[in-house]
DNA sequence: TGAGTGCAGTATGTATACATCCATCGCTCT
DNA sequence: AGAGCGATGGATGTATACATACTGCACTCA
């Protein structure tokens, strides 16, 4: 299918969501910048019915903030609210774990998880990690916490994780990349590899306590990552979240 | 003002919203039934565009699921899905009060939750209970839960929050009137009631863990409401949530 | 000179007409 | 008779015109 197609094919809601999306983590249009219907109409070509239907799936997604007047503005985002989001993350999946540990999972649909968990140990391997292998690892990881997700066979729960990694800035992947650029960057990606592992285990054997326990301190990598990020404002730009972060934190 | 001055102000979105949550939640609209945007259209009185937002806003808020070809059913769910929706709620809340401990709250920003403890009190002190005392109770104990979660300081926490309670079976109110025809009544009130005053105690003490722990077990009072209830099949009407539960498990 | 009111411009809220896609039913051909 | 193709009805997706509400500025009056 060429690109063509691919644009034709979707319609102009998701074409307008995807531009002004990107428009909005590239910075281009920066935090608390109040953007009208027009403007969206200029930016993505399309009339304002679609346009606002993209604005208000944004604000659902946390992008964007409804003004009461009418309206919306790009949301600004402080760091203690992108700590306390990866924190939240890592609540809900701590509790997809316990869920799975302590209602028990077939081996059969085990099988997928530990497959991926031996793709990421053939990455984590590597001494020094190439670059792409720190791309494959974010693809891999990525899929690794969707499967975990889905044994928790909960429906309600997978809604409110997914809508919560979708704040660019709370996906268990987010950090992942500007974490390649610092001199831990082996070191934790040997420890978050060593989370993985032990939450199979637990789930293996029903230890809901502990599996839990071990998805929330994992998330707080990511939250350890980002701050190692920001003091040294080591490759920022592997960060493209940070445009949402207020002016004043950045 | 009066009532028609209300009606006129407040936008035909809100007020297509308003009836289509009415009508799927007194049951009119059957779960996995769809519903079309002119039939939307006939019952609300609006025409398409503000109904159509109407209709994405209850896709967000969960009452509605989106049909990969386009338009929208009335979502069912399980039984499992409600008691998972109030697990998760009791987890959120958990964290809420175990951030409004760790991080410490001000004896001032104490005081309205303290206040809103003792109206409680006071209410629970009767036996039996008046079934006026029982609606007080509702409304005193929706204040008590909303100024906990804001003890977090956290927006995207309390986001988060907001979004599960929405779920009509989900929020910390939502079984406590059908509780009034429980025998156990006034006991589990109590017991409740004394979840409330720990964890104030705990969060004035900066016990974290300890605050977390009595939220997740305060929403679980919530999901035995709501087992007894269904097991006795008493007063279902007085939990009209219910009219989403999938046929089989009704 | 300051405050308040009114007007104009521009934004969003709403309705409707048009385009397009999908699904179902019926007909025809093998 | 069954399967496949085509047509038709009805749904959603899109664009635009119109109504209305808000905001900011300027002018006037105290």
């Amino acid at each position: 299918m060429s690109e063509r197609d691919a644009e034709r094919s979707v319609s102009q809601t998701v074409r307008a969501q995807l531009a002004l999306r990107d428009m909005i983590l590239s910075g281009r249009l920066r935090p608390s910048e109040r953007i009208s219907e027009l403007q969206a109409v200029d930016i993505t070509g399309v009339s304002r019915t679609p346009v606002r239907l993209a604005l208000v799936r944004l604000e659902d997604e946390g992008l964007l903030q409804a003004i009461p007047s009418g309206g919306f503005m790009v949301k600004a985002f402080t760091e203690r609210d992108i700590l306390d989001s990866i924190e939240l993350r890592g609540t809900l999946e701590g509790l997809a774990a316990r869920f799975a540990a302590e209602r028990g999972v077939s081996a059969r649909s085990l099988e997928p998880l530990k497959e991926c968990l031996g793709d990421l140990d053939q990455l984590v391997r590597q001494d020094p990690i190439s670059v792409e292998a720190f791309s494959a690892y974010v693809t891999m990881n990525a899929r690794f916490h969707a499967l975990l997700n889905e044994l928790s066979a909960s429906a309600p729960l997978i809604r409110e994780i997914d809508r919560v990694s979708a704040l660019p800035f709370a996906s268990p992947s987010a950090f992942v990349m500007a974490q390649s650029a610092l001199p831990e960057a082996h070191q934790i990606l040997l420890v978050g590899q060593d989370h993985h592992r032990i939450v199979v285990d637990a789930i293996e054997n029903r230890e809901g306590a502990r599996a839990e326990a071990v998805m929330r301190e994992h998330s707080r990598l990511a939250a350890r990552n980002l701050r190692l990020a920001i003091r040294n404002r080591t490759h920022l730009e592997l960060m493209p979240a940070l445009a949402l972060l207020k002016s004043s934190a950045e």
